[in-house]
DNA sequence: ACTTTATTATATCACTCTGATATATTATAT
DNA sequence: ATATAATATATCAGAGTGATATAATAAAGT
């Protein structure tokens, strides 16, 4: 077997927000969680229909004027028992597949110029993604949305480790930056 | 389409190194990479059979005694070729899925105490892969291997990666549990 | 008026990758 | 003599990705 279905609780999770339909999923996710976490649409629409299988969600379609119909999900008693019995359980193994490490381990193979390329590119993407981050930091600072009293403010931890995350790359990647030149001007 | 095959191109420059059976590839890979690449049989067994039928390895029998009989899979200058038209290719979109911050992004449905647990297991983890890096960082610069004259060293700029990774998750937890374990004491 | 393009919405498919299990051989420990 | 561990390959169900197909309506260009 491969992972649990992760993908499900997921889900379940953006539900306990409020219904959504699998294209408000999936447009959710991609403006909140989407810097730690993603989905799509050959996964979202299968998993919902599962979860409808299973009582975890209920469905009903509502129709609009000026768009499609949509079906949206509610979450049930049942989708937010197995919901929180998952926060409870142990995290599963963390699989990461960094490309960009995988190409600068067989860096040997070919010019230094190539991977100076790499590094530079790969920083740039960071830079972006971390002024998204504050941007969004910024929009939750800003709106005076009443958080739970006495509830730790779960939003702004994850999205703290999004900057941890981000700026140690950028770091990393000055320093890697740095040496690829010094190991290129020492070749010429 | 899913994500190109990057699966071939990690065994392609692991056998760059030398020949290997996919028994040694896994080992070798879970030796030097698992901690930001990761690779399993079922996987590595159908890509060497379609890396072979490519002409991009070749595959020779060899006997031993006292063990099984084992395919030993080697590079070829085509091979070698692809692998190279890889590397200076542009890195495909990194996919993160981080179950932790998952799980403390819904964590407003559970006890802060479920949260903190999780939290302070993700630093032990964060700990003991930290200091498998640096027995790693150690080994590699005890060993007088003769790297490459004027070449980057780009195993240990992989390796720096995972030190500057590690120490930022090991604060970013020592930062979370504080938050959690202050909203906690008032709770009561 | 007509066509193109963008947005909303769902479904499906080929392919990648994961983790478990099955099978077989030999070495080592009990 | 038996159990266990290590070596070695193969296979399968299921998770997840990204592309494409389909269809409805809105907006913009010609």
């Amino acid at each position: 077997m491969a992972h649990i279905n992760t993908t499900q609780y997921a889900l379940l999770g953006m539900l306990s927000y409020m219904p959504m339909s699998g294209y408000d999923l999936k447009k959710f996710i991609d403006q909140s969680i989407s810097f730690f976490w993603s989905e799509n649409y050959g996964h979202i629409y299968p998993v919902l229909k599962k979860l409808e299988q299973e009582k975890f969600v209920t469905k009903r379609v509502e129709h609009n004027q000026g768009k499609p119909s949509k079906n949206i999900y509610s979450i049930t008693q049942e989708g937010l028992s197995v919901l929180t019995d998952w926060l409870a359980a142990p995290v599963q193994k963390e699989i990461y597949r960094l490309e960009i490490l995988l190409k600068l381990f067989f860096g040997y193979l070919t010019e230094t110029g190539t991977m100076i390329e790499k590094v530079a590119v790969h920083k740039k993407t960071a830079e972006k993604t971390l002024r998204e981050l504050l941007d969004i930091e910024n929009h939750i600072n800003t709106q005076h949305h009443d958080l739970p009293k006495n509830k730790p403010p779960y939003q702004l931890l994850c999205l703290n480790y999004g900057k941890h995350f981000y700026n140690m790359v950028i770091k990393w990647c000055d320093e890697t930056l740095g040496i690829l030149q010094a190991a290129k001007n020492n070749q010429q």
